[in-house]
DNA sequence: ACGTCAAATAACAACGTTGTTAATAATAAT
DNA sequence: ATTATTATTAACAACGTTGTTATTTGACGT
């Protein structure tokens, strides 16, 4: 089946290392041999095998990617400019959306060159399988990680938009997300907006200051908000803690007719373009993904092509940004 | 760095050949010494080198699955599914999300043993750099197509909802979708919808009977129903063309406060178990997800392990499925 | 025309496995 | 005790590349 370097070396009458070095655009090989050569390739249909080169090179020019929760939409725009920016780097992006363990076992068996990892709370586990041979960054929450760590400063997240209402005149300020105690970092961002909000002297709410959606998808926090606006208990300023939660609590309010920014301001999460899709532009904060897409890989390739050391822990700043104006065309 | 077969050949003063034997559990190595070579490649941190076994074995136990529109979420139910029963047959999975035509050449590099795609509209291309190395199997659209291609029935889905609304007593039926004539997929759900209508002898509304959601998003499906709804020409029974577009429907029709089958039937398409995560269950249509997923996997198999041939096309039946009632606790 | 040096190609050893064949140790049969 | 037979292990070629080293070829100066 497998035409290899050796038969064109036959065809063309010449050594297969000198084929090889054709083939590689080697100085080493004259002109004229080289064009011999491609031609009898193409002629003969030849297709490199990888798995050789692999292992003499013991590089395979790919990053894995695992990213087990492919049903929740929020990354995908992440995990697309990732791509792009993997692509740019000359390398390549597989993607895997089996558990973590098994994904880094599956990257070790295509010989990936590194790893990038999207944890969510599993960091006991992970620990104890990352293999030393692979370089691997993860988009996680610090902890006692031996791995380099992508964190994004949630905290200070809500900070700003906090501090962005209270600076509107905003006194009635809620957040609205995922209070769970197993997700660190919605733990944060929970946390975040307790002391802002004490380092404001703001008062929260006992029932309805903070809304916990038990559950990160578009529909908890629909029927989140949904509670909220039948208590009558309305806060002005609104915060939610992240995308899909965001969509399901504008739909909450467009059913009420609640108007935005006018009966509420709500502040979305997460920086990502489709943010601009939606319905009613909003005012987010957060960390732009292409900012956060653009530490992952260069941390992930300065391991890979080792030029420099990464930090164990790289916390990203979050940015607020106001609502795009749609014009007439939309 | 690396360990290798004989370094754990060297520690325990048995020859590389057995101890590879042993690592395989092969019977031809006694026990002892097979305990022997499994503690000390434990000890030395031992991974086996995957390039150099598939160099030898040329297989690399692995099937890629190139998903251009990862954006789009539609299909993220049918590809966890895939992954499930690709797994089951003892292989793994590899995702990419780039162009069709560099997600194959990605593949071959990593030297998966086959290969699925999700075809959208791009079929003119494909058919120029399949590798014939490679056992191909797409979900897509018949044309001149030299692969195996699994398809929907479509025209049959469309029909099969035209039908279960009529016999309920509607004569006024209408279809949202893409009408576009880009996605052949999309043309044959339209032409079905024509077809069927004029079998039953039923009217379809010139403005109304047939709406392009120019588009397959979520708010796509929006939008046009809006429009819908405000042009007062509502129809007992709308049929949507994908649970995108079901999505948005069903918001339209909620904001619009239109009760459900009450003030109009909607019947839904693709069968995926998120259907039923939506707040309104609906009737819907569609090829169910593990029957599609079961598909692809058995015919790529079937081509990798070469136990038989798979036909050119498969055309797949698709079925009705009756809303879920919810419990109340949801 | 002959030796010198550079350019071009050939030869060959790796890379880390697996599968086949050869060699040895242990056991059974006479 | 000696050979035939079998269980174990060792040796070695192969997989398809790349990189290093050796060899050949050709050009040049004298």
């Amino acid at each position: 089946m497998g035409v290899t370097i050796k038969d064109i070396a036959k065809e063309t009458g010449l050594s297969y290392s000198t084929v090889s070095k054709a083939l590689n655009n080697s100085p080493l090989v004259k002109k004229p041999t080289k064009e011999k050569v491609l031609k009898s390739a193409k002629a003969l249909g030849y297709q490199p095998n990888f798995a050789a080169r692999n292992l003499v090179k013991k590089k395979s020019q790919a990053i894995g990617l695992a990213w087990p929760t492919i049903e929740r939409i929020a990354l995908s725009a992440l995990v697309t400019e990732i791509n792009k920016k993997i692509e740019e780097q000359g390398y390549s992006m597989i993607l895997s959306i089996n558990p973590i363990k098994s994904a880094i076992e599956l990257f070790k068996r295509m010989q990936v060159d590194g790893i990038l990892v999207f944890e969510e709370s599993e960091k006991d586990l992970i620990e104890s399988f990352i293999p030393e041979s692979i370089p691997l960054v993860s988009y996680g929450v610090p902890n006692q990680n031996s791995y380099p760590i992508i964190d994004v400063n949630h905290k200070k997240a809500i900070f700003i938009a906090v501090h962005y209402l209270f600076e509107l005149g905003h006194k009635h300020i809620s957040y609205i997300g995922d209070l769970s105690q197993i997700d660190l970092r919605q733990q944060k961002k929970a946390l975040g907006f307790r002391e802002s909000m004490n380092q404001l002297q703001l008062n929260i709410d006992p029932n309805f200051g903070m809304i916990d959606t038990r559950g990160l998808d578009w529909f908890d926090g629909y029927k989140a908000a949904k509670r909220l606006i039948e208590s009558n208990s309305l806060p002005t300023g609104l915060i939610s803690g992240s995308y899909d939660i965001s969509q399901g609590v504008l739909r909450a309010l467009k059913e009420a007719q609640l108007k935005i920014p006018e009966d509420i301001l709500l502040i979305g999460y997460d920086n990502i373009p489709q943010m601009k899709l939606l319905e009613t532009p909003l005012t987010s904060v957060g960390v732009p993904i292409d900012k956060l897409a653009d530490k992952m890989v260069t941390s992930v390739m300065n391991l890979v092509e080792n030029k420099q050391t990464v930090p164990r822990v790289q916390l990203i700043q979050p940015e607020l940004s106001l609502p795009v104006v749609q014009s007439g065309k939309g």
